[in-house]
DNA sequence: CGCGAGTGTCATTCC
DNA sequence: TTGGAATGACACTCG
């Protein structure tokens, strides 16, 4: 197998990987969507134009995967992942085969899903086995293309061959996964393995032997101008593909030609599409030894590798369709999680130097993707893809040798919170949320790249269904089990649950959005009863909080009182004191007086006046009379018995 | 080990 | 009717 030059193209969140593949022989164009779920919008169009789910996680909602056990659809199912498909059997990306037969024809409708497959690719790979101009901007209008802008497609992987018995084929797919007879399966399934073991046999023996033949790759220039097998206008269906695939002697290439291919279209300058610049690049293309692992690794310092530059100095740049805009670009896709992986299993299936042809251009554009994430390190933005969540949550049918880890990375789950409800009922297929989508909501996009508290230790194993069994008393034991600590219960929950939307968020969310959020996704039933719970629990504890902090201030508040009162009291309590002890003078005073006044006073005959047998008394008039004190004190009981008296008639 | 503060949660009431 | 605030009660964690 030989690997031509691949080429990335992005826009809409669409990551678009195109490869041109020599396969046994055979060219192959193979276009690689990746996209950040929820690819919902367009599951039922392609579900509906044929599309087969490549994702083992993606079987829901009437959609299926390649049955392994099917001959072709296992046989191609085997072949796409042999070109090193790495997203096929590990991740929740709803990978998609769009197995449209190529007939080249210039309008750009061709292949099994005829024009939806054209209009389902997008831009880029579609003209590139269409033979369109090479206008990357006529597919970007197309009526999927358009959707991609909302953010929503699917991940979709594309091979094409020649011919076009399109819809024909993939109705005979459909009819034979569908096909309810087991003996009749059965008898398919043992044709398709030994149908896969010759040809797999056959493939890498013409594998080996394109590899010794270094002259190869002229060929295929040269036979642009053989039309032995024109892909333009031959017939070529999926079944042939594979039976050339196990019988296409050595140089069978010769009987292909390319032409009605287009040129490399799409993502690469215009002055590329010039057939002067098509051998001329395609030859670069195919002269180029790229390690694109250890490139995309450091892309930085593979950059500045002056060696690895020259080749490409020729090169004009790839076009890289991304928009500035983040709410479109790029959400939750990382071309190093995504590449690394399909370096390491072409390395390991081919010991060839498959990458032999990788445009550093490639990483120029990566980098600045990466960028465009928003503070994301590329690593994180792919991690959910692979994280070790999801192996304990899916039945993977994984192959063994399929991916090589990446690294372990914490991550900022929020935005890139795996929306694969695969594990449950109702499952809905991987999907992802997009930020984008919630940046229509009234959140605003502020929110999208916001830190929040979801910590993922890479290590931490999933919270088991232990752990989403309610608080209370295994709450303990809950604690000392997941060492996810960092996370609140309900955030276990929500992780546990594959809950596209932080606890945050949701607790936050105004009602409004809140409900057009859970009719917006694809929620099942005990996830959006999650996401009730969450929030109400969000909501009281909040309230609680807030009920708590009331009473303290009250608490406080009172407190406050207590003190203010008791100073109070102690300062009426001092003011008494100084009043009595004024009005103690004021009767010393007023005794002094009243002795003094006596001492002054003569009676008629001369004599003083005993102050003990008289007293003072004031009249009404102001004039002041000495009344001896029998009389004074009469005169009080007198007025003391008419009071009473008065007292008693009122009564 | 007991205690108290802090916290989360549930049930209930009220708006 | 629904959402949510308020709050009492209970259980749990932690110092």
């Amino acid at each position: 197998m030989k690997l031509f030059k691949p080429w990335w193209t992005a826009r809409g969140g669409l990551l678009h990987l195109t490869l041109l593949l020599s396969l046994a022989g055979l060219r192959v164009d193979l276009d690689l969507y990746l996209l950040p779920p929820p690819a919902s919008l367009f599951r039922d169009e392609l579900l509906a134009r044929g599309a087969y789910a490549l994702s083992p996680f993606a079987p829901s909602r009437g959609s299926r995967e390649l049955d392994p056990a099917a001959p072709l659809e296992g046989q191609l199912l085997r072949e796409v992942r042999s070109l090193g498909v790495p997203f096929i059997p590990r991740t929740r990306v709803d990978a998609w085969l769009v197995h449209s037969v190529a007939t080249g024809d210039a309008d750009g409708a061709h292949g099994l899903l005829g024009a939806a497959a054209s209009s389902a690719v997008g831009e880029g790979g579609s003209q590139v086995a269409a033979g369109g101009d090479g206008d990357p901007r006529a597919a970007r209008d197309s009526p999927l293309a358009g959707a991609e802008e909302k953010g929503a497609a699917e991940p979709t992987t594309q091979v094409r061959d020649a011919g076009g018995r399109a819809s024909q084929e993939n109705e005979i797919l459909r009819e034979k996964t569908e096909a309810v007879n087991p003996s009749s399966k059965q008898e398919e399934k043992e044709e398709g393995v030994s149908a896969h073991k010759q040809s797999r046999q056959q493939s890498g023996d013409n594998e080996n032997k394109m590899a010794d033949a270094p002259g190869w790759e002229a060929e295929i220039l040269e036979s642009r101008n053989e039309s032995h097998l024109n892909w333009a206008d031959t017939s070529f269906s999926l079944e042939d593909f594979f039976q050339l695939l196990s019988s296409q002697p050595e140089h069978s290439l010769e009987g292909i030609s390319l032409e009605g291919i287009p040129p490399f279209s799409g993502c690469i300058n215009e002055e590329v599409n010039s057939s002067a610049h098509y051998s001329t690049n395609f030859s670069h293309a195919v002269s180029h030894d790229v390690n694109l692992h250890e490139a995309m690794l450091c892309p930085n310092t593979f950059g500045r590798d002056p060696v690895a530059r020259t080749s490409y100095t020729q090169e004009p740049p790839l076009q890289l369709y991304s928009h500035t805009n983040l709410e479109q670009a790029l959400p939750a896709i990382n071309l190093t999680g995504f590449l690394t992986p399909v370096i390491n299993q072409m390395r390991n299936q081919t010991n060839q130097d498959l990458m032999s042809d990788l445009d550093t251009n490639i990483f120029d554009e990566i980098n600045p993707m990466s960028l465009a994430i928003g503070g994301f390190s590329s690593l994180e933005v792919f991690q959910p893809f692979e994280e070790p969540d999801s192996e304990l949550l899916l039945n993977s049918s994984h192959d063994s040798n399929s991916i090589t880890k990446s690294n372990s990375h914490s991550i900022n789950y929020r935005d890139l919170q795996p929306f694969s409800f695969h594990d449950l009922e109702g499952a809905v297929g991987g999907c992802y949320t997009e930020p984008h989508k919630l940046c229509h909501m009234d959140l605003g996009c502020q929110h999208v790249f916001h830190n929040h508290t979801y910590h993922l230790q890479t290590c931490a194993p999933e919270p088991t269904t232990e752990s989403l069994t309610w608080p209370g008393k295994s709450q303990k034991t809950n604690r000392e089990i997941n060492p996810d600590r960092d996370l609140s219960r309900d955030e276990q929950r929500a992780k546990a649950l594959h809950i596209p939307f932080s606890v945050d968020e949701i607790v936050r969310m105004p009602v409004d959005n809140f409900n057009s959020m859970l009719s917006r996704y694809y929620l099942t039933d005990l996830q959006i009863s999650l996401i009730r719970d969450i929030r109400r629990r969000g909501k009281n504890k909040v309230a609680a909080q807030n009920c708590r902090k009331r009473k303290l201030d009250l608490i406080l508040n009172l407190e406050d009182d207590i003190r203010n009162l008791q100073a109070k009291k102690e300062a009426l309590n001092r003011e008494r004191g100084q009043c009595n002890k004024a009005i103690d003078i004021m009767k010393q005073k007023l005794h002094h007086l009243y002795y003094d006044v006596f001492s002054k006073l003569r009676d008629d005959q001369g004599r003083p006046v005993n102050p003990n047998q008289y007293a003072l008394q004031c009249s009404h008039d102001g004039t002041v009379l000495i009344v001896p004190k029998d009389l004074v004190t009469s005169g009080h009981r007198k007025e003391a018995q008419k009071g009473k008296r008065k007292g008693e008639r009122k009564n």
